[in-house]
DNA sequence: TAAATAGTGTCTGTTAGACATTATTAG
DNA sequence: CTAATAATGTCTAACAGACACTATTTA
């Protein structure tokens, strides 16, 4: 923020703390979650349907207000492990939406959050959502609000965060194969890579992968090396898309 | 947003599309605006000092309220029209900052914005603000609120800019020559490049430069080339920070 | 054994970085 | 002329992309 919030009462030393109705235009303020998984060969959201108007019966994105007494950063991180029965997952700001008829009840500000979650076994119906699901990026059909909007910026941004960051291994489970990642990887850009120049670069970039010891032959043939996610939080040399 | 901001009223269809205070907690949102340019070898932010209470004689980011008929965007656009007098900057949200407690009176959530603008001849001073000033940002002391951090994140995003999109030639005028491109870069990586490598680098990017055609003899020596900024707003390949 | 997948090696064209050289102005 | 800066060229080491080859499992 910056100037004044209290702009109308500051000749009023007595109001100059206190909160007032008639000193700011009233806002509802939100957060929206992109959760983005890979699952079934296809990048998926996971999505809710509206049980209530405006918009009742239309998927949209899981969400909900910010309270009072926590920070957005806050209410994001609660509203995603209200939805997927899960902590600890990789979220970050996506952007604010703040058109003035985006709800078309009121003044909502909502702030958007990109979540990148593995595979989880089914989603948790959130308390006030009639039902959930994960859906194909490229089968999800009109949205409530701006949500599509929101959705297109979420899965561009995970796109891109492939290239320079190794947050890929967010998809994966706590350990996993070089080729677990690459599909992971396939998936998103909708490319195809050289399983070899795959391998040789993600084991080369400093800080990405650690290897565990252990190895796996869940994917058949040849037992894979299993690895971690690395300490690294930007890749240097970044990865490509085909 | 998303789920519900008339919850509480959602079984009383009558007030499903009407606003109703009781039905969220108040917020008041305000955009904050991180100014930046390059003048006298400094990377500059645009602060202005505050008249009023809380933190009445502190330096802070330039800002205001965003009205109830405007988007959250459009106020930052208007607030960076008012504070420079210049309309058609590069702008682009930063992030939103939403602590419970940032600003002591009341709960104020901030969208902050990014914008890079060339030397302006001086800032014009706000219609609320007592005095603006460019102010190089290893220079600046304590910010009020939280914007101190908000000046980092946008320093910081800036740098990052500067290596994948051709923004840095919004620090210079509509006609520039390499060099002073180069100077531009130099000055906010804060590190030395060799003009050579650097010449061949960006005219060789595609869409990066426009040749203008014309030239000029003002930075001394042989006459230099006068580009525009191109089409592009990827770079590929990204520039690298040495 | 064959089939499948993992992992390494090799070659080639491109590029970044270091630096030499030439070009064009002012004084 | 000299000094200053612009612009191009050259060399080398590193790397991306293409693909051959070896390794280790299951059936």
């Amino acid at each position: 923020m910056g100037s004044s919030p209290c702009r109308q009462s500051d000749d009023n030393p007595i109001l100059a703390d206190v909160y007032s109705p008639s000193d700011f235009p009233p806002f509802a303020v939100t957060v929206d979650l992109v959760v983005l998984t890979v699952r079934a060969d296809a990048l998926c959201a996971l999505l809710v349907r509206r049980g209530e108007a405006p918009f009742r019966g239309r998927w949209a994105l899981p969400g909900g207000f910010v309270r009072v007494d926590e920070s957005v950063d806050d209410a994001a991180a609660r509203e995603l492990r209200e939805e997927t029965g899960v902590g600890g997952l990789h979220l970050e700001q996506l952007g604010t939406y703040g058109e003035p008829r985006r709800d078309p009840r009121m003044r909502v500000v909502s702030v958007a959050y990109l979540a990148l979650a593995p595979d989880l076994p089914v989603p948790v119906a959130g308390t006030d959502a009639a039902e959930a699901a994960w859906v194909p990026v490229d089968r999800v059909g009109a949205l409530a609000f701006d949500h599509g909007r929101i959705l297109g910026d979420g899965v561009e941004r995970a796109r891109a965060k492939l290239e320079y960051t190794p947050l890929g291994a967010e998809f994966c489970g706590a350990e996993f194969t070089v080729a677990e990642l690459r599909r992971v990887y396939e998936i998103v850009w909708g490319v195809e890579l050289d399983p070899r120049n795959f391998h040789r670069k993600v084991t080369g970039v400093e800080g990405m992968l650690e290897a565990t010891g252990e190895s796996t032959t869940r994917d058949g043939g040849r037992p894979a090396a299993l690895f971690r996610r690395g300490p690294a939080s930007v890749l240097h040399p970044p990865l490509v898309r085909g």
